[in-house]
DNA sequence: TCCTTTGTTTAATATGTTTTAAACTATTTT
DNA sequence: AAAATAGTTTAAAACATATTAAACAAAGGA
């Protein structure tokens, strides 16, 4: 069964891929969302062959994005580590997250063009902020999505 | 106006790190965006301090993804560039494509697991199959969101 | 036609990211 | 408490990507 289950991993990174993660969290995260049991960062090592150092820092990575979560197993000191098993709901909080930070960002500077350009709009000008009116109101929409999001994914299915 | 241009330039840059596209496509694809009429590479070398070889690589590249289309000025042989301003098919069409050709990828691996497994379904590897399960459910989902973007996307505004 | 300008391609350089190795810290076992 | 095992941190290496410079090709103007 380990051979599916090495298949599933790599399928795994190559969908990560496309979400601009890298090989290691990709590998760490399948391989725990796969296993019946929590596991030890050494046990993830030994199995992925990967460095003890790559599985500390990419589990760390995991655990901030609420993907993997530690387990304590008593008489035992240090943690283990389990997946959290939605993954929509993992991809989704780090594309909001990611967005809202960006959006935050280019937010104050759409303002501040369009109070630069209220001053002096002349009709070489028009054009431009027709196309500034055209962002803003595609930054809006995204916004609407990412607000809305659960309920639109609700009537989807 | 052209301090206005460079900040939202900037700001291209910066959303586009997130769908993880590169500083110069970014850049070129904002500058023909914001440009009231098509421009030449050697205009847009210029105006971005970037080498036409640059130019060249990306213009091609935002060609392919439809970003960008030739206009060919009467009395000119060469052709000037402009933005196909519809941002939102750009993105999603982009989004579309790299999504098929992962999933096209994994499903083949996804139905070798499974059929691997039908085989000898033991206790044991119950819990790893009801996971695989999850995946194709998923999967689907996907694929189902891909097919029917465009009337979510009308429903939702 | 020849010279100049513009655009493409490719090899090299520069930059950024991921992974490891090794030094260090903390925990467990004896 | 000492030795062994496990985990973290960091500096270095391996690897990947983006950018440029320069050689090449195509087009425009003299």
């Amino acid at each position: 069964m380990e051979k599916a289950r090495d298949m599933l991993i790599e399928a795994a990174v190559n969908l990560g891929e496309s979400l601009g993660l890298n090989r290691a969290v990709c590998q760490i995260y399948a391989l725990l969302y796969l296993s019946n049991a929590p596991l030890s960062p050494t046990e993830i090592g030994k199995t992925l062959e990967m460095s003890k150092g790559n599985v500390s820092i990419n589990l760390r990575t995991l655990e901030q994005w609420n993907a993997v979560r530690k387990v304590w197993k008593k008489g035992y000191g240090r943690p283990l580590y389990t997946a959290n098993e939605n993954i929509e709901e993992i991809i989704f909080d780090k594309l909001k997250t990611g967005m809202e930070k960006r959006l935050n960002y280019v937010k104050p500077i759409m303002k501040q063009v369009r109070k630069d350009g209220d001053k002096k709009l002349s009709s070489k000008n028009e054009k431009f902020f027709i196309r500034v009116n055209k962002i803003e109101k595609l930054i809006e929409k995204i916004e609407f999505f990412l607000r809305n999001f659960e309920t639109i994914r609700t009537i989807a299915k």
